[in-house]
RNA sequence: UGGGGAAUAGUUCAACGGUAGAACAGCGGACUCUGACUCCGUUAAUCUAGGUUCGAAUCCUAGUUCCCCAGCCA
């Protein structure tokens, strides 16, 4: 097992040396309220590799404290989608409500230790003597009462006497504090609501600052490794790990989030595309999510491969697109079967092959991996070949298709462009050529070379399919969360009608992807139906001839 | 002007007082029945100023810049 080399586990590694711990337990504790996304997943990797790493386990645990955002679409959701990562949590799956009696119990334990006390105040109030970032805050007006008035008070918010916002319960710490989380924080807010799982049983929820360092002590967690935000909640997480009569004490660590490039991670934006209709669905292909990436084509293997090579540290920073890419690429290239398929098709017609004659070539499945085998396919007097693959007027450097130039058609013949058929608009619809019988297989007995080799499908065989081109979803490399609709890319989505694939691509399976050749890694889309397939790229094949400013 | 963090090639991450290194991106080349893959080469960094030390990215001091915090969200 590779052990990655990294802040935090550096610490688990000093920490089982040290005999402070005989088993490393973490946990991943996403909050039901949307779909996991790519930057999950880095946490995810974290939790679970480190368990996996060091003999640990991980717990999977949701954090559903908030019933009026939280939904059992989202628990299925991440489950799956954590699953699908390739993570297994075994018997350890919990929730943060399963512990709703243990926390509401924590809370009276702190009210007769004088510790916390019910707030009458509104919520306008609360914030305005709460201070400011620079100025101390000053204490609530019912700050002293008696251990009595607070339990009593506290039973009947528990049983339903008050209207939600009516009273909170506090923790009594220190309204001057430097560290805003320190003065008075929630710990149980009222909200008649649903929550789904345990009904309407509650109708006063504990906050997260409340609910969390705690769920960790009952579970065993060693290591609770959270994002940057939460590092100034850590005085709170021990404060109350301290001052309650906790299993265990579980220690609390931070790294930085996952930024992108040209994506925005944040379950706000995330929210906002799907509810306002940019995007089709969570899982959308240009979505960030797991369900997006994982519809898109994109292996879990390419996920876990990326989040390896960017590393956990404390600096925040937006990582370059290009390496989840390459990522992708890398797996892709190995695994992905290979096709040929014609995406936006041009007519040639072959003038010195007999009419209705065809014959079967072999064509490799994977270039470096003869285990793949190889499949036939049919050449005859009418092919396809990609638009972009001629030009009337080349300019220097173009090898392909060219009135008079000879290329390869790859596993079939050299063909050279004898003439240029247009309609009446001057467009052009259709390539006459002529193929040299003594190259059939590809090769020239003669010896002589040509420049370029292009994919093509026999005409009479194609199938039509859709092809489906994703772009970024924004474009900008950084784009403005709080105003995302400004910087959403227009041309995110590229949808070719008429795309022309070869026979074999009939039997393609979804989350199994393939190689067209020349063009990129593609994928089934469950949108296909047996008469119109529908494919997705997930991500192109590098292309050095464009990147140099051919377009 | 409060509290908490972070600063190393264009980007992300190493170097844990002892030769600043990798990956991605870029550039150049080789190979090629995918202008892919692969291979080779190459450009390029310690936030600033002092100090400690034989020796500092690392320790100390002062400063600069950036990020987070004023939900009854997590």
């Amino acid at each position: 097992m590779e052990t990655g080399r990294d802040f935090i586990r550096d610490i688990v590694r000093a920490d089982l040396e040290a005999g402070r711990h005989k088993n490393v337990v973490t946990r991943f504790p996403p909050e039901p309220n949307g779909y996991l996304h790519i930057g999950h997943a880095k946490s995810i990797c974290l939790n679970f590799g480190i368990a996996q790493e060091f003999g640990g386990h991980c717990h999977l645990r949701f954090d559903d404290t908030n019933p009026t955002k939280e939904e059992q679409e989202y628990i299925d959701a991440i489950e799956r989608d954590v699953r699908w990562l390739g993570f297994d949590w075994g018997p350890h799956l919990y929730y943060a409500s399963d512990y709703f009696e243990r926390l509401y119990e924590w809370a009276e334990h702190l009210i007769k230790a004088g510790k916390a006390y019910i707030d009458d105040q509104s919520p306008e109030e609360m914030r305005a003597a709460r201070g400011t970032l620079t100025a101390p805050g000053t204490n609530s007006p019912f700050r002293d009462r008696s251990v009595g008035e607070n339990l009593d008070l506290f039973r009947r918010m528990r049983a339903g006497e008050f209207p939600n916002g009516a009273r909170v319960l506090r923790a009594r710490i220190d309204m001057t504090s430097g560290n805003i989380n320190l003065r008075d924080p929630v710990l149980y807010r009222i909200l008649h609501a649903s929550h789904p799982r345990t009904g309407t049983q509650w109708c006063i929820y504990p906050s997260y600052d409340f609910a969390h360092g705690q769920s960790d002590a009952i579970e065993g967690i060693t290591h609770s490794i959270c994002t940057l935000e939460f590092e100034d909640h850590r005085p709170l997480y021990d404060w109350f790990i301290e001052n309650l009569p906790v299993p265990s004490r579980p220690r609390q660590y931070e790294f930085a989030r996952l930024n992108l490039t040209y994506t925005v991670l944040s379950k706000r934006v995330l929210t906002g595309l799907v509810r306002g209709g940019h995007v089709s669905g969570w899982d959308d292909p240009r979505m960030p999510t797991i369900a997006g990436l994982r519809r898109r084509g994109v292996p879990a293997e390419a996920i876990r491969d990326f989040v390896r090579r960017i590393g956990v540290a404390k600096a925040n920073s937006i990582v370059d697109a290009n390496m989840f890419d390459f990522s992708v690429r890398e797996v892709l290239n190995r695994t992905a079967e290979r096709r040929m398929a014609v995406l936006r098709p041009l007519r040639v017609v072959i003038e010195n092959y007999p009419e209705g004659q065809f014959e079967e070539l072999e064509a490799a499945n994977h270039p470096d991996d003869v285990n793949a085998g190889t499949r036939k396919i049919r050449f005859g007097r009418e092919l396809f070949v990609e638009r972009d693959d001629f030009m009337e007027n080349p300019p220097k450097k173009f090898f392909r298709l060219s009135p008079g130039n000879e290329v390869r058609l790859r596993y079939a013949y050299f063909v050279t462009c004898r003439d240029v058929v247009k309609n009446a608009a001057g467009d052009i619809v259709e390539l006459r050529c002529t193929y040299d019988p003594a190259t059939r297989g590809g090769n020239a007995p003669d010896g002589r070379k040509v420049k370029a080799t292009m994919h093509w499908v026999s005409a009479v065989d194609a199938i039509t399919a859709e092809v489906r081109l994703y772009n970024p979803l924004f474009r900008r490399p950084d784009p403005d969360a709080s105003q995302f609709q400004d910087d959403l890319n227009p041309d995110s989505l590229e949808v070719l009608p008429d795309a022309k694939l070869e026979p074999a691509l009939r039997g393609a399976e979804p989350e199994r992807p393939v190689q067209f050749e020349r063009q990129g890694y593609f994928v089934r889309d469950r949108d296909s139906t047996p008469e119109r397939p529908v494919f997705n790229r997930t991500v192109g094949l590098r292309d050095s001839y464009a990147k140099a400013g051919n377009d």
